[in-house]
DNA sequence: CATTAAACGAGACGGTACGTCGAGTCTTGTC
DNA sequence: GACAAGACTCGACGTACCGTCTCGTTTAATG
């Protein structure tokens, strides 16, 4: 039999949002240390025991969170002007803005640190700003144009930009986006 | 006088090393998340109290070690060959030669986790890698030889290096050494 | 309905009983400015927060064996010969045979140092040596009896009684069992 | 030679006279328990070396302090008008006047506390309270006038009373002045 | 006097226990 | 059988004191 009937109840819905939600607000208010499947239970009104039946960890509950757009809701598209540089600037402030938000430094950081626990958010943070799904792609657009040379290292590209905000982040100097717009003209103007 | 004297015993340097000493251990053995204060006392045959009495945090204890190379004991000099791409490549074999070691990614992913939480180790994580001092000082030659056009962003390109390593490392891929040596060929190799 | 329902798991029977018996064992063995709530804890095989829900202290702790007749495990009941002196007497020395029992003295201060600390020892510590159940109860008797005036105080004679003896276990004198007994004898000697 | 000379200085008084204050006021203040040698130590303002020095243990403290009379600043004398059981009322009334003073129950309490842990203390407990040097002596005096029985239990008499008045604080009942006088009238009126 | 050694203030040290927090597991009664 | 509630053992937190041990400074008897 491929079909395993068993009797009782399903898994709730009601309760499941309760707990991705109460994840979700305690980690803006909180940041990711200070985020515990006690706090999460006691905000979402559940019982321990159905949080650790459906989630393995606490990276895991991010992961899904981060996942479903709740913990950076904005789509981060890139459009095509058929501009490289304007595009991905375009796209680049866009992230910035998250940044340039308040407590938005910790919110970046946070996301670090729930990546290095968890391979689920590392494998998904560059994903929730759009990097593998808009940017690489405009940049093999960028390819296709000649407006880079074939053998750009596209999916690099993506990495290191994201990378340098995230270093930029650790470093918690004052935080100056026209530094990193700046790499990203170097990166992206036209090559004679 | 700017200098305050008080009579009475002076700090311990025997209990300093035992504790940096221990920290950087159990760091090795255990990672970041693991690394307790009770067990670094513990390890090092020392008060807890003596170590709260130097170091607020578990992140500045990782901070002082990391600043006195007892994370990464390597100097990551860059050579100076004349040819810009083959020096930086060379610098940068050596980094990922730490990330190809057994568990050196956990190590990279614990040096990020004590960044997001304590923001000594995070401004000096670059710094111990050498990027301030050997990657961006032979960037900044780069220029002067005409290597590289005057406009270009130096800092940033060093700390788009490392962060496209911070974020294959958070990816947990099957690390690939080639890919990251591809960005820095593309990033370095003479313009036309 | 004042009983007011609550489902979850209810209070553990086994632990309850391992702490009491843990804390008595420990008691008797190192004395009450020796026992420690971490070693009560290691000792029953409990962790100590199960203590902490459910004695707000050292003290409560040592009340409620003292209450359960865990610290002094005998029933020291009075006759009723007719003879008041001799019933007080009988009495007495059992109570005194405790005081002579090798570590009697320091059982004795431990329950008076208790005592000090926690109002629950101090107002069941006569209670438990049947002070007011037992020896009030004969005196009493005795009035009625004729064998004492009307307007004793018979409360207070079996507070001076008990007293004395904490008196003298302070004092750390040689034990005199007679010296006491000499006592009751000219309190409840016929008068004529 | 017998005298072992030495040069330097000796014991110094204001040192010893700072400590012993301290000791008083925060013995006063806090109550036994709360007591510490750091807490002297800090409000003396003196080394905790010193006061190792000197004395073996806090309960020494106390004993000393005890001894010279700072802890109970007052001298219970008892009076000789002939009438005993008038006599002894007046020194009980004295005695009662600290424990219905504010706190006067913890202060006895805590006197206990420090008896329980320190010998010294226990035997100069009943002494600092005149029960040595004039209720017995006095009592000694009823049997020469014939108001006791000449095999009055005299020593055991003034035990029981302080142990009467120990108990009755131990108990933490509302305080009854009118009961322990009731008692020493009993114990001390005129036998037929 | 100059010497010198002990007493002193200050406080760092290795420990032990405190009382609290959260982890992850288990138990109970309800739906 | 999923759920809310929460008791359970365990381990770490950061703090308070313990009693011992340097430190330099002060001080008084000895030489």
């Amino acid at each position: 039999m491929v079909n395993e009937h068993r009797s009782g109840p399903v898994r709730s819905t009601a309760a499941r949002e309760a707990i991705l939600d109460a994840t979700a607000r305690l980690f803006h208010n909180q940041g990711y240390d200070r985020l515990t499947i006690q706090g999460i239970a006691k905000e979402a009104g559940v019982g321990k025991q159905t949080i650790y039946r459906w989630w393995p960890s606490r990276g895991a509950l991010i992961g899904e969170c981060l996942a479903e757009g709740r913990l950076i809701p904005v789509d981060f598209v890139v459009p095509d002007t058929g501009d490289l540089a304007a595009d991905v600037e375009t796209w680049l402030r866009s992230v910035l803005s998250i940044l340039e938000a308040p407590e938005g430094g910790a919110l970046l950081r946070s996301l670090v640190a729930a990546a290095t626990e968890d391979a689920g958010v590392g494998a998904h943070l560059g994903e929730s700003l759009g990097v593998e799904k808009y940017l690489t792609e405009r940049i093999r657009g960028g390819i296709r144009d000649g407006q880079l040379p074939t053998d750009a290292p596209v999916e690099q590209l993506g990495r290191a930009i994201l990378g340098a905000i995230i270093v930029e982040s650790l470093g918690r100097e004052h935080h100056d986006s026209e530094s990193i717009v700046h790499l990203t003209r170097f990166l992206f103007s036209p090559r004679s």
